[in-house]
DNA sequence: GGCCAGGCGGCCC
DNA sequence: GGGCCGCATGGC
């Protein structure tokens, strides 16, 4: 697991995620800007969530107090860009409400993510990226990239499960919370750049190790 | 034009 | 517990 990372660090270097939107921004702005990211980047590309951020921070809506205060329909129209914009503007609405009724800080990592699981929107991978990114918990994020590449490495199979590959991941490292958002962002970069749906083995950095070889 | 993107909830069985 | 579907834009 270790080494693993140690290959993707030194190739890829630190991969710099979250915030990117604001300039110099405070505690509370960063929280807002990762969570709302979190949340628009399910199953769409990065560069069309991109654009969705810079129109909510424009109109100052990387805010929770001011998401709250906008209707539905124009935080809809805002974030256009990152599709499913309807529910994704619903969602952004119902995190609005629960960040500002809830004294998240004092929880427990354990509890905090039972809490952000129970919101509509949340699923696992987006309560552990909110629990790794914003609140620097020390929880491993899965998504499908990460599956993809450690079973065709040989580490597991694809029908694993994610508690299943978290668990992997957590019971194999030290708990870092840099390594962690370090490693989750080097996995994001090796599955666009070679371990793609249609793998470019030959290339990869990874193919003499790598159990699956695809031509 | 088809495929894919840093998922999730609601179904159904 | 799993399998399928809707959600939707934009880049390649």
């Amino acid at each position: 697991m270790k080494k693993i990372y140690e290959k993707l660090y030194s190739y890829y270097g630190p991969q710099k995620w979250w915030p990117i939107i604001q300039k110099k921004p405070t505690k509370q702005q960063k929280i807002s800007e990762i969570i709302i990211g979190t949340i628009l980047t399910q199953n769409t590309s990065w560069k069309n969530v991109e654009k969705a951020l810079n129109n909510l921070n424009k109109n100052h809506l990387l805010s929770f107090k001011n998401i709250k205060k906008t209707k539905t329909e124009k935080l809809a129209r805002l974030i256009k860009s990152s599709g499913y914009y309807n529910q994704k503007a619903d969602r952004l609405k119902l995190i609005a409400d629960f960040y500002i009724n809830n004294d998240l800080t004092k929880l427990s990592t354990e509890q905090l993510r039972n809490k952000l699981l129970t919101l509509k929107g949340v699923g696992n991978e987006t309560a552990d990226s909110i629990l790794l990114y914003a609140f620097n918990r020390p929880i491993f994020v899965i998504d499908s990239y990460t599956k993809r590449i450690f079973s065709r490495m040989g580490f597991c199979n694809n029908n694993i499960t994610y508690e299943e590959l978290q668990n992997l991941f957590m019971q194999n490292l030290k708990k870092d919370i840099i390594l962690f958002k370090e490693y989750h962002a080097l996995l994001v970069k090796l599955a666009k750049e070679f371990c793609k749906n249609k793998p470019l083995c030959k290339k990869c950095i990874f193919s003499k190790s790598c159990k699956k070889l695809f031509k």
